[in-house]
DNA sequence: GTTCTTGCAAAATATTTGCAAGACG
DNA sequence: CGTCTTGCAAATATTTTGCAAGAAC
Protein backbone atom coordinates (compact mmCIF):
# COMPACT_ATOMS: atom_id res chain seq x y z
CA UNK A 1 0.00 0.00 0.00
CA UNK A 2 1.61 3.54 -1.09
CA UNK A 3 0.34 7.20 -0.31
CA UNK A 4 -1.04 7.74 -3.94
CA UNK A 5 -3.19 4.37 -3.84
CA UNK A 6 -4.44 4.94 -0.38
CA UNK A 7 -5.74 8.50 -1.29
CA UNK A 8 -7.23 7.20 -4.99
CA UNK A 9 -9.52 4.41 -3.01
CA UNK A 10 -10.76 7.07 -0.46
CA UNK A 11 -11.12 9.72 -3.33
CA UNK A 12 -9.04 12.47 -1.53
CA UNK A 13 -7.00 14.88 -3.65
CA UNK A 14 -3.35 13.93 -3.65
CA UNK A 15 -1.66 16.66 -2.17
CA UNK A 16 2.20 17.16 -0.82
CA UNK A 17 1.07 17.32 2.91
CA UNK A 18 -1.52 14.10 2.86
CA UNK A 19 1.48 12.18 1.01
CA UNK A 20 4.02 13.42 3.39
CA UNK A 21 2.03 12.34 6.66
CA UNK A 22 1.01 9.20 4.94
CA UNK A 23 4.74 7.90 3.78
CA UNK A 24 5.75 8.88 7.00
CA UNK A 25 3.48 7.05 9.09
CA UNK A 26 3.95 3.82 6.45
CA UNK A 27 7.57 3.74 6.81
CA UNK A 28 7.72 4.63 10.55
CA UNK A 29 5.43 1.64 11.57
CA UNK A 30 4.45 3.44 14.72
CA UNK A 31 2.08 6.39 15.54
CA UNK A 32 3.64 9.53 15.36
CA UNK A 33 3.02 12.70 16.30
CA UNK A 34 2.75 15.67 14.21
CA UNK A 35 5.81 16.70 15.88
CA UNK A 36 7.09 13.69 14.43
CA UNK A 37 5.53 13.73 11.03
CA UNK A 38 6.79 17.39 10.44
CA UNK A 39 10.32 15.99 11.15
CA UNK A 40 10.13 13.29 8.65
CA UNK A 41 9.15 15.18 5.44
CA UNK A 42 10.25 17.60 3.56
CA UNK A 43 8.25 20.35 2.58
CA UNK A 44 7.59 22.99 5.56
CA UNK A 45 3.66 23.16 5.66
CA UNK A 46 1.58 24.95 8.08
CA UNK A 47 0.07 23.48 11.53
CA UNK A 48 -3.16 24.47 10.44
CA UNK A 49 -2.57 22.53 7.42
CA UNK A 50 -1.43 19.75 9.53
CA UNK A 51 -4.64 19.94 10.93
CA UNK A 52 -7.02 19.30 8.61
CA UNK A 53 -4.92 17.27 6.96
CA UNK A 54 -4.84 14.87 9.90
CA UNK A 55 -8.49 15.67 10.33
CA UNK A 56 -9.24 14.83 6.74
CA UNK A 57 -7.65 11.53 6.51
CA UNK A 58 -9.50 10.83 10.32
CA UNK A 59 -12.57 11.23 8.67
CA UNK A 60 -12.17 9.02 5.93
CA UNK A 61 -10.92 5.95 7.87
CA UNK A 62 -7.69 6.07 7.07
CA UNK A 63 -5.74 6.78 10.19
CA UNK A 64 -6.60 6.97 14.06
CA UNK A 65 -6.13 9.43 16.46
CA UNK A 66 -4.42 7.93 19.74
CA UNK A 67 -4.48 10.48 22.96
CA UNK A 68 -2.28 9.19 26.09
CA UNK A 69 -3.16 11.00 29.29
CA UNK A 70 -0.47 13.79 30.02
CA UNK A 71 -1.54 15.07 26.24
CA UNK A 72 0.16 13.49 23.92
CA UNK A 73 -1.67 13.13 20.75
CA UNK A 74 -0.23 10.52 17.76
CA UNK A 75 -1.75 9.02 14.76
CA UNK A 76 -1.70 6.13 13.26
CA UNK A 77 -2.31 4.26 9.73
CA UNK A 78 -5.84 2.27 10.28
CA UNK A 79 -5.71 -1.31 9.72
CA UNK A 80 -9.02 -2.42 8.20
CA UNK A 81 -10.34 -5.94 8.29
CA UNK A 82 -10.75 -6.72 11.79
CA UNK A 83 -14.09 -8.84 13.02
CA UNK A 84 -16.38 -5.90 14.30
CA UNK A 85 -16.55 -7.56 17.66
CA UNK A 86 -12.81 -7.90 17.93
CA UNK A 87 -10.50 -4.66 18.80
CA UNK A 88 -7.14 -3.68 18.58
CA UNK A 89 -4.80 -1.81 20.98
CA UNK A 90 -2.38 0.31 21.45
CA UNK A 91 0.95 0.03 23.21
CA UNK A 92 2.66 2.94 24.91
CA UNK A 93 6.26 2.58 26.40
CA UNK A 94 6.92 4.27 29.72
CA UNK A 95 10.58 4.69 28.88
CA UNK A 96 10.76 5.86 25.16
CA UNK A 97 7.42 7.15 24.70
CA UNK A 98 6.63 4.96 21.50
CA UNK A 99 2.98 4.30 20.89
CA UNK A 100 2.58 1.04 18.46
CA UNK A 101 -0.71 -0.37 17.37
CA UNK A 102 -0.52 -4.12 18.34
CA UNK A 103 -2.39 -5.33 15.19
CA UNK A 104 -2.02 -8.74 15.68
CA UNK A 105 -3.34 -8.57 18.97
CA UNK A 106 -6.86 -7.96 19.47
CA UNK A 107 -9.25 -8.54 22.23
CA UNK A 108 -12.84 -9.06 22.40
CA UNK A 109 -14.51 -6.53 24.64
CA UNK A 110 -16.20 -8.83 27.82
CA UNK A 111 -19.58 -8.56 28.46
CA UNK A 112 -20.66 -5.32 30.26
CA UNK A 113 -23.58 -5.01 32.79
CA UNK A 114 -26.73 -5.39 31.11
CA UNK A 115 -27.84 -2.21 28.99
CA UNK A 116 -24.71 -1.29 28.35
CA UNK A 117 -23.93 -1.81 24.10
CA UNK A 118 -20.47 -1.52 23.05
CA UNK A 119 -19.76 0.34 19.98
CA UNK A 120 -16.07 0.40 19.86
CA UNK A 121 -12.92 0.83 22.14
CA UNK A 122 -9.78 2.44 22.77
CA UNK A 123 -7.51 0.36 24.36
CA UNK A 124 -3.90 1.66 25.57
CA UNK A 125 -1.92 -0.98 27.41
CA UNK A 126 1.10 1.24 28.86
CA UNK A 127 4.12 -0.98 30.03
CA UNK A 128 7.80 -1.54 28.91
CA UNK A 129 8.07 -2.43 24.98
CA UNK A 130 10.56 -4.68 23.90
CA UNK A 131 13.37 -2.81 23.14
CA UNK A 132 13.50 -0.86 26.54
CA UNK A 133 13.53 -4.22 28.44
CA UNK A 134 16.66 -5.33 26.68
CA UNK B 1 -16.08 7.83 52.48
CA UNK B 2 -16.05 11.35 52.73
CA UNK B 3 -13.95 14.31 51.32
CA UNK B 4 -12.69 15.05 54.39
CA UNK B 5 -11.11 11.83 55.46
CA UNK B 6 -9.97 11.18 52.23
CA UNK B 7 -8.08 14.50 52.39
CA UNK B 8 -7.09 13.17 55.49
CA UNK B 9 -5.66 9.72 54.64
CA UNK B 10 -3.38 11.41 51.85
CA UNK B 11 -1.95 13.94 54.27
CA UNK B 12 -3.24 16.86 52.14
CA UNK B 13 -4.49 20.20 53.62
CA UNK B 14 -8.35 20.53 53.66
CA UNK B 15 -9.28 23.69 51.46
CA UNK B 16 -12.57 24.07 49.89
CA UNK B 17 -11.83 23.74 46.31
CA UNK B 18 -10.95 20.34 47.13
CA UNK B 19 -13.53 19.26 49.54
CA UNK B 20 -15.84 20.80 46.69
CA UNK B 21 -14.48 18.21 43.71
CA UNK B 22 -14.68 15.54 45.84
CA UNK B 23 -17.50 15.97 47.33
CA UNK B 24 -19.15 16.44 43.79
CA UNK B 25 -17.37 13.37 42.53
CA UNK B 26 -18.85 11.43 45.33
CA UNK B 27 -22.31 12.04 44.65
CA UNK B 28 -22.00 12.02 41.18
CA UNK B 29 -20.71 8.99 40.84
CA UNK B 30 -19.50 9.34 36.95
CA UNK B 31 -16.37 11.24 35.63
CA UNK B 32 -17.34 14.97 35.62
CA UNK B 33 -15.55 17.65 33.07
CA UNK B 34 -13.65 20.47 35.18
CA UNK B 35 -17.05 22.35 34.08
CA UNK B 36 -18.85 19.74 35.27
CA UNK B 37 -17.65 19.89 39.17
CA UNK B 38 -17.47 24.16 38.81
CA UNK B 39 -21.22 23.82 38.61
CA UNK B 40 -21.95 21.47 41.03
CA UNK B 41 -20.26 23.57 43.80
CA UNK B 42 -20.81 26.77 45.34
CA UNK B 43 -17.25 28.51 45.55
CA UNK B 44 -16.24 30.23 42.37
CA UNK B 45 -13.13 29.10 41.78
CA UNK B 46 -10.20 30.14 39.15
CA UNK B 47 -9.22 27.91 36.69
CA UNK B 48 -6.16 27.50 37.76
CA UNK B 49 -6.76 26.52 41.21
CA UNK B 50 -9.22 23.60 39.34
CA UNK B 51 -6.13 22.79 37.45
CA UNK B 52 -3.61 22.45 40.28
CA UNK B 53 -6.31 20.74 42.36
CA UNK B 54 -7.39 17.88 39.81
CA UNK B 55 -3.27 17.87 39.68
CA UNK B 56 -2.62 17.27 43.01
CA UNK B 57 -5.25 14.98 43.68
CA UNK B 58 -4.01 12.48 40.64
CA UNK B 59 -0.17 12.78 41.86
CA UNK B 60 -2.29 11.32 45.35
CA UNK B 61 -4.21 8.87 43.36
CA UNK B 62 -6.88 10.26 44.74
CA UNK B 63 -8.59 10.65 41.45
CA UNK B 64 -8.06 9.66 37.41
CA UNK B 65 -8.31 11.64 34.82
CA UNK B 66 -9.67 9.97 31.51
CA UNK B 67 -9.09 11.72 28.10
CA UNK B 68 -11.71 11.11 25.19
CA UNK B 69 -10.39 11.34 22.08
CA UNK B 70 -12.03 14.70 20.86
CA UNK B 71 -10.29 16.36 23.72
CA UNK B 72 -12.96 15.63 26.27
CA UNK B 73 -11.32 15.68 30.03
CA UNK B 74 -13.13 14.00 32.72
CA UNK B 75 -12.02 12.85 36.17
CA UNK B 76 -13.20 10.62 38.70
CA UNK B 77 -12.35 9.19 41.77
CA UNK B 78 -9.78 6.07 42.08
CA UNK B 79 -11.56 3.33 43.58
CA UNK B 80 -8.56 1.12 45.23
CA UNK B 81 -8.44 -2.78 46.20
CA UNK B 82 -8.05 -3.78 42.66
CA UNK B 83 -5.91 -6.93 42.05
CA UNK B 84 -2.80 -5.53 39.67
CA UNK B 85 -3.13 -8.06 36.85
CA UNK B 86 -6.97 -6.66 36.79
CA UNK B 87 -7.82 -3.63 34.84
CA UNK B 88 -10.83 -1.63 35.14
CA UNK B 89 -12.67 0.38 31.90
CA UNK B 90 -14.18 3.34 31.45
CA UNK B 91 -17.60 3.37 29.56
CA UNK B 92 -18.52 6.71 27.45
CA UNK B 93 -21.90 7.35 25.88
CA UNK B 94 -22.00 7.95 22.43
CA UNK B 95 -25.60 9.72 23.26
CA UNK B 96 -25.20 11.69 26.51
CA UNK B 97 -21.41 11.62 26.68
CA UNK B 98 -21.11 10.80 30.37
CA UNK B 99 -18.50 8.55 31.21
CA UNK B 100 -18.24 6.57 34.12
CA UNK B 101 -16.12 3.88 35.60
CA UNK B 102 -17.14 0.05 35.37
CA UNK B 103 -15.97 -0.71 38.79
CA UNK B 104 -17.47 -3.99 39.00
CA UNK B 105 -16.08 -4.71 35.93
CA UNK B 106 -12.70 -5.80 35.34
CA UNK B 107 -10.51 -7.44 32.86
CA UNK B 108 -7.33 -8.96 32.13
CA UNK B 109 -4.87 -7.83 30.01
CA UNK B 110 -3.99 -10.46 27.63
CA UNK B 111 -0.97 -11.57 26.80
CA UNK B 112 1.04 -9.37 24.70
CA UNK B 113 4.08 -10.40 21.83
CA UNK B 114 6.92 -11.38 23.73
CA UNK B 115 9.07 -8.77 25.24
CA UNK B 116 6.01 -6.56 26.01
CA UNK B 117 5.37 -5.70 29.50
CA UNK B 118 2.02 -4.42 31.09
CA UNK B 119 2.19 -2.05 33.87
CA UNK B 120 -1.09 -0.29 33.32
CA UNK B 121 -4.06 0.17 31.11
CA UNK B 122 -6.76 2.29 29.64
CA UNK B 123 -10.04 0.65 28.35
CA UNK B 124 -12.39 3.02 27.39
CA UNK B 125 -15.26 1.38 25.90
CA UNK B 126 -17.50 2.92 23.78
CA UNK B 127 -21.55 2.53 22.87
CA UNK B 128 -24.45 3.45 24.02
CA UNK B 129 -25.20 3.19 27.69
CA UNK B 130 -28.26 2.28 29.96
CA UNK B 131 -30.26 5.17 30.18
CA UNK B 132 -30.26 5.92 26.74
CA UNK B 133 -30.94 2.65 24.96
CA UNK B 134 -34.01 2.86 26.61
C1' DG C 1 -13.08 26.04 -14.91
C1' DT C 2 -14.89 24.23 -10.65
C1' DT C 3 -13.83 22.39 -6.45
C1' DC C 4 -10.82 21.34 -2.80
C1' DT C 5 -6.49 22.59 -0.30
C1' DT C 6 -3.09 25.72 1.47
C1' DG C 7 -1.01 29.69 4.04
C1' DC C 8 -1.61 33.49 6.76
C1' DA C 9 -3.71 36.18 10.24
C1' DA C 10 -6.48 36.03 14.08
C1' DA C 11 -9.58 34.22 17.34
C1' DA C 12 -10.87 30.84 20.68
C1' DT C 13 -9.25 27.33 24.05
C1' DA C 14 -6.46 25.03 27.04
C1' DT C 15 -2.63 24.72 30.16
C1' DT C 16 1.40 26.36 32.83
C1' DT C 17 4.20 29.57 35.65
C1' DG C 18 5.62 33.37 38.90
C1' DC C 19 4.51 35.89 42.61
C1' DA C 20 2.26 38.08 46.49
C1' DA C 21 -1.57 37.45 49.70
C1' DG C 22 -4.09 34.29 52.39
C1' DA C 23 -5.46 29.84 54.64
C1' DC C 24 -4.08 25.54 57.01
C1' DG C 25 -2.29 23.02 60.72
C1' DC D 1 4.77 30.97 62.39
C1' DG D 2 6.24 27.95 58.57
C1' DT D 3 4.27 25.69 54.70
C1' DC D 4 1.03 24.88 51.28
C1' DT D 5 -2.81 26.90 48.44
C1' DT D 6 -5.17 30.53 46.02
C1' DG D 7 -6.02 34.35 42.69
C1' DC D 8 -4.39 37.20 39.29
C1' DA D 9 -1.69 38.37 35.41
C1' DA D 10 0.75 36.71 31.78
C1' DA D 11 3.23 33.50 29.07
C1' DT D 12 2.68 29.11 26.27
C1' DA D 13 0.46 25.85 23.71
C1' DT D 14 -3.29 23.94 21.13
C1' DT D 15 -6.99 24.03 17.97
C1' DT D 16 -10.36 26.39 14.99
C1' DT D 17 -12.06 29.74 11.50
C1' DG D 18 -12.28 33.10 7.54
C1' DC D 19 -10.55 34.36 3.42
C1' DA D 20 -7.88 34.93 -0.75
C1' DA D 21 -4.44 32.58 -3.63
C1' DG D 22 -3.06 28.29 -5.58
C1' DA D 23 -3.28 23.31 -6.83
C1' DA D 24 -5.89 19.17 -8.26
C1' DC D 25 -8.73 16.87 -11.44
Amino acid sequence: MNPIDILKTHQLKRTVCREGILSALLSANKALSEEEVKSKIDGNFDRTTFYRSFKTLIEHNVLHKIVVDEGLVKYAITIVGKTPEHHHAHFVCKKCHTVSCLDAFTFKVPNLPSGYQTEDSDLLIKGVCKMCTI
